[in-house]
This record gives structure tokens, C-alpha cells and sequence, in this order.
RNA sequence: GUCCCCUUCGUCUAGUGGCCUAGGACUCUGGGUUUUCAUCCCAGCAACAGGGGUUCGAGUCCCCUAGGGGACGCCA
């Protein structure tokens, strides 16, 4: 048997580390077995998802010098590689399972769905689903779906006894049936869910090796339930360590930049960001920790995966990267900094800002400091304002933050126009409402302006520096961050703004 | 709460019953090289979660406890 890997990541948002970790993981199998690695997107959140999404992650993993075999880009023999134009693949399978009762067709309503997990949870018992529509006569559902009512399609869980597979890291687990939810196939709105689309298509790609995150684990008996009752086969698997926080939770942007565009943007060379991924959870046969991609893909043995979570650390990160940056030689030392610093067209748009600020050269460095670096590491005491109170500044800081994280396009009127209606909604001058910013962005309280200053340096590394102001001002804690999101999205969505 | 997974220095890891007086890397500390800084070199601090077994012998196998994480959505 040929082995096929593949990741499928959800096109929801800024292209994660993690999808690049199960990335690397899954294409260096494949290379090692002489297989074919896979890249499919589940687009199958219609509010979620997003091309602009598709496209960025593509991107920041052929950056990293990930290369895919079949993809929505590149093609292949099991297209379409995008879930959203395989709709009548599920349907079909659908039909299949509720023909053979291995599913069934649900009415309820989310309202009751919600009150019927509100009184589980208060009675101490595993929220599920509580089986309503599960004996439904032929006559019943015929007639609830002519008159037009809103349905789902179910998948049937047995009522006892234990379902049993096997991982290729773990050994054999047994979970008892009674803990698996009768889980949503198919959605009202005609997709499927992520464990039906999986699942038939790992099979019709011809996915041997299932590769992923830890996260699944608890999912895989949906997914055996499935394959049996299509009769096909279940492929190996494999649940990789998830990586984590330095507070130990999977790890999430609250508390690193979760994005591989920001680890680029700050100058990170995507092969020690690649060699520094491989080191997480796997090691060299002979403890080597600076590998290229080549060594590592003939080095490869999924033996020498840990099952232990690993910490994500950016400190190593940056010594890897120091390592990597110091071998080049001085030629290409110059090539990759030039390369970096006119990326996306940087260097011309800062020469447009900088341009009618200069009498002579020598003022360009200082202006344009915190756009080609880092900025000015900030001081508590640089954000004082008679007219701003710390807590208004903090409030300003994650209201943007926010809005900032949903803004379609990162470009400045954009950005602009959803500070502008923001700064009206809190009924403040503009020029008080941007204090904190221009301090966030460029570390002082005057420089060049804010929105192109912005959008030169990206939507991560602004996220990031505002983040970062927030923690100088002494943060927020959960419960302030939980009334503050109540206000802000009882003032209505800031970064819906159509300008031309 | 229920189920599942996990547990070696602060962090990433080596270790598959004797090679372990537990090794390497990052961080930190001290020293050397360097006009400064960084690099580089040398040295140092620092771990088998706890308790029971099995065995001549346990970081390595088994059990219990504790701790951590994940899942429990018409999200993936």
C-alpha cells in the first residue's frame, strides 16, 4: 500500500503554526516512505471561511519550503481539494447512511438543543444529544421535510459497550460508546461537517496515514462508526503532541503570535523556523538540533515522535534563527535582508510617507526606525496623557485589537475608516483616541502616520505591538477582558467598512 | 462534571531493564577572546511528579495517587 498523508486546514483565518507543525510532520513522512502528501481545504464553515484565508495559508507554507504533491492550487487525480466543491459527494454518502440506518434525519432546533446540554450540564452528565428524533416514522419525515422545516442529518452511536482502535503513537484505545454524541453530519445549511467530509474524503483520496494534532483523538470513533458503516477501510493513525503555551493550554494567540506570517514579518528565516518545528516533540537520531528539511525527511522515523506536549518558545526560536542567519555567508546575508526589507513593496511605500519629511538623508534612519525594526520598548510612564486615563488607553487598545483581527483587507483607509467609526462610537476627539496607538506602533508619541505605519508592518506585527503596549500598562485580566468584549460587540461590528 | 491522552533540568529533548555518578540544546551565572557590544570558546546552576509493586537490577515494565492537557458545537 502506497503511503498518502495530507494536512486539511480550515481556511478561517492567519495561517497557524500549528498547521505548519503537522505540516512538516506529515510531508516528511511521506518523503520518507516514498508517498505523496496531500494539502485539502475545509471550507466548510460558510461564515468562517475565507479564500483571502486559502491563499495566505498556501503561502506561508510554501514560505516555509513545504511542498504538496495535490492540492486546490496545484491539482491532482482525487480533486476538487476544497470541500465547498464536493457538496454532492457528501449528499450522496448522506443518502447512503440514512438508507442503511447508520444515520438519521434530525429536527431539532438549536434552542433546544442549547436547553437540553444547559440541563445535562446542571444534572452532571456528559452533554449529548438526547435521541429525540432518532425513531422518527418514514411518514413523519417525509412530511416534515415537504412542509419545508429545517433538518440535519445524524450519525446512529451504539448505546453500549466500548469502541477500540489503534494509534500508532499510543498503542490501542478503548472509549465506552456511551461517551460518543450522535454527532451532526450534514448541516441545515446543506454542508457537511468537518467528521463527514473528513472522513469520505481521507477515504476517496486514498489517505493511509491519518496525521494530526491530539485534538482528534476524542473524535476517532465517529469516524470508525463512518468508515464501517461505508465498509471501507480505517487509515493509520497518528495523533501528534499539541503544542502549547508556556502556561501549558494548547497553544493560542492570547499569549504568542500564533501566525506564521508574523514569525516572517519579524525576520525569522523559514528554514530555522522549520528546523525549530522539528524539534518539537522529535529529535535526530544523533541529537543533532540544527537539520535541514533533507535531513530530517531522511532521518525520519515516526518511532522518535513523543507523545508529550512540547512548549512553544520563541526565545530558542530566536536562537535558532541566530545560528542559521550567522552560517550565511556574507553575500547571501545581504541578498535575504534586501529581500526582507522590500518585501511587499515595503521600502517604496515608506519612501512615499518619509519623502516630504526629509531635508537630508541622514533624518531618514530615525524617522522610519520602528517600520524596518522593532520599536522602542515602552515604559509605563510614556503613556501618560492628562486627558486619557490608563484604562480608557487599555480599553482603546483591545477595542482595536479586535476589530482589527476581522478587517477583511489590511490596507490604511481600511484601517482608518474602522478606527475612525470606532473613536466616534466612543464619542472621543481622534487625536486623544490615537495617543495610545501611535505609542503602541512606533513606541513615541509622534511619527509618521499611524495607518500606513500600520499597514507597512502588517496586521500581525501591529497586533502584536498593541498587545504588547497592553501588557506594559498592566494588562487585562479575564474577568475585565470578558465586560470589555461584552461592550464592545453591543457597539456593533467596526471592521464591515467598504471603502474604495 | 464525564471520557481520553500525557508526566526526565525553568523550556526543548537523549534515554526502549545494567553503558545513568542521568547526556545535549535554549535560558541564566561566572570566566576567556574582542577598542565596546554581539559572536566564539571554557566552566557552572538545574530534572527522572509521589507512592506501591515486578526484577539480581527500573528513568526505562505494571498498578494507584496527584498534576497538566484535550474532547464533550448545525467550528474545524
Amino acid at each position: 500500500m502506497s503511503v498518502r498523508t495530507r494536512i486539511a486546514p480550515s481556511p478561517t483565518g492567519a495561517p497557524h503554526l500549528g498547521t505548519a507543525y503537522v505540516g512538516l510532520i506529515n510531508r516528511v513522512f511521506a518523503d520518507a516512505r516514498g508517498g505523496a502528501f496531500v494539502v485539502r481545504i475545509e471550507d466548510t464553515d460558510q461564515a468562517r471561511s475565507s479564500r483571502a484565508s486559502e491563499v495566505a495559508i498556501l503561502e506561508a507554507l510554501r514560505w516555509l519550503g513545504i511542498s504538496w504533491d495535490e492540492g486546490p492550487d496545484v491539482g491532482g487525480p482525487h480533486g476538487a481539494y476544497r470541500q465547498s466543491e464536493r457538496l454532492d459527494i457528501y449528499h450522496r454518502h448522506a443518502d447512503d447512511l440514512i438508507n442503511t440506518g447508520a444515520a438519521f434525519r434530525c429536527f431539532c432546533t438549536p434552542e433546544r438543543l442549547a436547553e437540553v446540554r444547559r440541563a445535562q450540564i446542571s444534572a452532571r452528565e456528559t452533554p449529548r444529544y438526547d435521541g429525540r428524533c432518532l425513531d422518527l416514522s418514514q411518514d413523519e419525515i417525509d412530511a416534515r421535510l415537504a412542509a419545508g422545516e429545517k433538518s440535519v442529518v445524524r450519525l446512529k452511536v451504539p448505546e453500549e459497550g466500548i469502541c477500540s482502535f489503534e494509534d500508532q503513537l499510543r498503542g490501542e484505545i478503548q472509549v465506552p460508546w456511551m461517551q460518543v454524541d450522535m454527532q451532526v453530519l450534514m448541516k441545515s445549511d446543506g454542508f457537511p461537517t468537518y467528521h463527514m467530509a473528513a472522513c469520505i474524503d481521507d477515504h476517496l483520496m486514498g489517505i493511509s496515514h491519518l496525521i494530526r494534532g491530539e485534538e482528534w483523538l476524542s473524535s476517532v470513533p465517529k469516524q470508525q462508526l463512518l468508515v464501517n458503516a461505508f465498509d471501507w477501510q480505517m487509515p493509520r493513525l497518528v495523533h501528534l503532541p499539541l503544542i502549547r503555551n508556556p502556561d501549558g493550554s494548547k497553544l493560542s494567540k492570547r499569549r504568542n503570535p500564533t501566525s506564521i506570517d508574523y514569525y516572517r514579518r519579524i525576520g525569522i528565516l523559514p528554514e530555522a523556523l522549520l528546523n525549530y518545528l522539528g524539534t518539537l516533540g522529535w529529535s535526530m537520531p544523533d541529537e543533532r538540533d540544527i537539520f535541514s528539511l533533507d535531513e530530517m525527511r531522511s532521518a525520519f522515523d515516526l518511532a522518535r515522535i513523543k507523545t508529550s506536549a512540547p512548549v512553544f518558545d520563541p526565545v530558542k526560536l530566536r536562537n535558532f534563527n541566530g545560528r542559521y542567519v550567522r552560517a550565511l555567508d556574507s553575500e547571501a546575508f545581504v541578498a535575504r535582508y534586501a529581500a526582507w526589507l522590500s518585501e511587499s513593496d515595503a521600502l517604496a511605500r515608506i519612501a512615499a510617507l518619509v519623502q516630504e519629511r526629509t531635508e537630508a538623508f541622514e533624518d531618514i534612519a530615525r524617522q522610519v526606525d520602528y517600520l524596518v525594526g522593532s520599536r522602542a520598548t515602552l515604559n509605563p510612564e510614556d503613556f501618560d496623557n492628562p486627558r486619557l486615563e490608563t484604562d480608557r488607553q487599555l480599553e482603546i487598545l483591545a477595542f482595536v485589537s479586535w476589530s482589527f483581527e476581522g478587517l477583511e483587507r489590511w490596507q490604511r483607509d481600511e484601517i482608518h475608516a474602522c478606527c475612525k467609526t470606532m473613536c466616534d462610537a466612543l464619542e472621543m476627539k481622534f487625536r486623544d483616541f490615537l495617543w495610545p496607538l501611535f505609542l503602541a506602533i512606533s513606541g513615541r508619541p509622534v511619527s509618521l502616520p499611524l495607518f500606513d505605519s500600520m499597514a507597512v508592518i502588517g496586521r500581525d506585527v501591529t497586533l502584536m505591538r498593541c498587545r504588547d503596549a497592553i501588557e506594559c500598562l498592566g494588562g487585562i485580566s479575564k474577568k475585565r477582558e470578558k465586560s470589555l468584549r461584552k461592550v464592545f460587540e453591543a457597539m456593533g461590528p467596526f471592521n464591515r467598512h467598504s471603502v474604495q
